[in-house]
DNA sequence: CGGACTGTTGATCAAGGTCAACCTCTGTGG
DNA sequence: CCACAGAGGTTGACCTTGATCAACAGTCCG
């Protein structure tokens, strides 16, 4: 894989290469996944919601929620998109799309239509089983999503999302550095937790005071991790890690 | 299909055929899956949470919870299991469980092992995509979800629910009823939507004398759908329909 | 007939929402 | 270099939604 990596500097291939070694058939196959790059600005509508025209989004750079809005202006941010995540690799299976897809830092990203995506699987099953990886990854994203939502308060939530952004850029990076770039304002943190701006504020300072976690600009810090997954309730069960390495005894190829 | 929908009743096959089309290597990697059928009482745990064996869960008949519990007694119920769900197909793919599945009802159902399911789909491309556009389903109900605990009231809550498992119950039956048994407990239910238990209680009520549902034991019927969808904020486009059909002329097989 | 479970209703309380003022950056144009 | 504007963040005062506690009623099953 060293040499496509190369060619096409791309984060997915980073959490992929847990699981593929580099057959040329399998590069061929991804590297089709890669076409069509574009790049945006902050602030773009990549995906517009109930777009019947359905493209997988695949994000190289850059951050981008996946969100819904009310009719009445409410907003949901159902999740974060960070690089070398794959957002709702199924959603052409759908008829329209459920959430818009928006930058909210410059974007480097592709889009991936159903066509190119069937024909990549259809050519190498084993980058079939590695997107249905990628897609259960999100979907324990999803449902801890949910879990926080319903049944744990302000304090609770806060810490989660501080510690599930964090804990998925390290791993993408593979760097286990403490200290992480968060683009995301207040208000759009609001919007994925469910609570006001106002009480994601005071909620934040709370954490900040408690010497938790450490602000500057948008530079945020984790100083107490333990604390943090004990206020966020992440126990090593509720973080469903990735099988280490795909199991080759099982007939995929 | 036919025969092998005598053979094996299971509400799966009828989800299914809208997009398969009877090969017989399909049918055949489809009744690979039904294997292991087993059937157990309510009130039972059919998997762990954080349990390392994975296994797909495969519902034939009665309700289920998937749903996690926090270690001070708080619990959070995922989404509901109905006939015909095949619930986190990718499961298998993660360390461990994020979440248990338990009976609600008395539920006939298959455990499918990754073996089998890897097997399933390698031998029929086609029935790997039709467990993609599961999996997609399964993804749009989880972020419609989210957008209900994060942005929504105890009223607006409650009637997506309730319009949710009737509008699903309603596709996998094929049965375009306004009644439908509900076998969920207002806990349940409070647990589902990030509620408490006097509050769906209090609002089940208030939606109920406006005239909108009306419960009878464990059937309830719909009275007033306009209303719901509206309360439920449910529009054409909040709901991602499946495709019609598989589009045949996409490189599958 | 009794007990357990589920649902209903009232009274009270608290977490978080709302409104509003103010502050702190940062970028921009004069 | 300063004035200004606008966005994002902080803080205080007050209010609303829904949680909590408690009593009681209906139902199911032994």
């Amino acid at each position: 894989m060293g040499t496509l990596d190369n060619q096409l500097p791309c984060a997915l291939l980073t959490r992929l290469q847990r699981y593929m070694d580099g057959h040329p058939a399998d590069e061929a196959a991804l590297s089709r996944l890669n076409g069509e790059r574009r790049a945006t600005p902050a602030g773009r509508r990549l995906i517009e919601q109930g777009a019947r025209e359905r493209s997988a989004i695949l994000i190289h750079e850059g951050w981008a929620i996946q969100h819904r809005n009310l009719p009445d202006g409410r907003r949901q941010i159902i999740d974060f998109l960070l690089p070398g995540d794959f957002c709702d690799p199924g959603a052409f299976m759908l008829r329209q799309a459920g959430a818009a897809v928006s930058s909210i830092t410059p974007v480097s990203y592709s889009l991936v239509g159903s066509q190119a995506l069937l024909a990549a699987v259809t050519q190498s099953p084993r980058l079939g089983v590695c997107l249905w990886w990628i897609a259960a990854q999100e979907g324990a994203l999803l449902r801890a999503h949910i879990v926080a939502l319903g049944r744990m308060n302000a304090r609770e939530r806060i810490a989660y999302l501080v510690w599930e952004l964090w804990h998925r850029l390290r791993l993408a990076s593979g760097q286990p550095s403490i200290e992480f770039r968060m683009p995301a304002s207040q208000e759009m943190i609001a919007d994925a937790i469910g609570l006001s701006v106002v009480h994601v504020s005071r909620t934040l300072s709370g954490l900040e005071q408690d010497g938790i976690i450490r602000r500057r600009g948008h530079t945020w810090r984790i100083d107490d991790l333990e604390s943090l997954c004990r206020i966020a309730q992440v126990t090593d069960r509720s973080w469903p890690e990735p099988m280490p390495r795909h199991p080759r005894h099982h007939p995929v190829a």
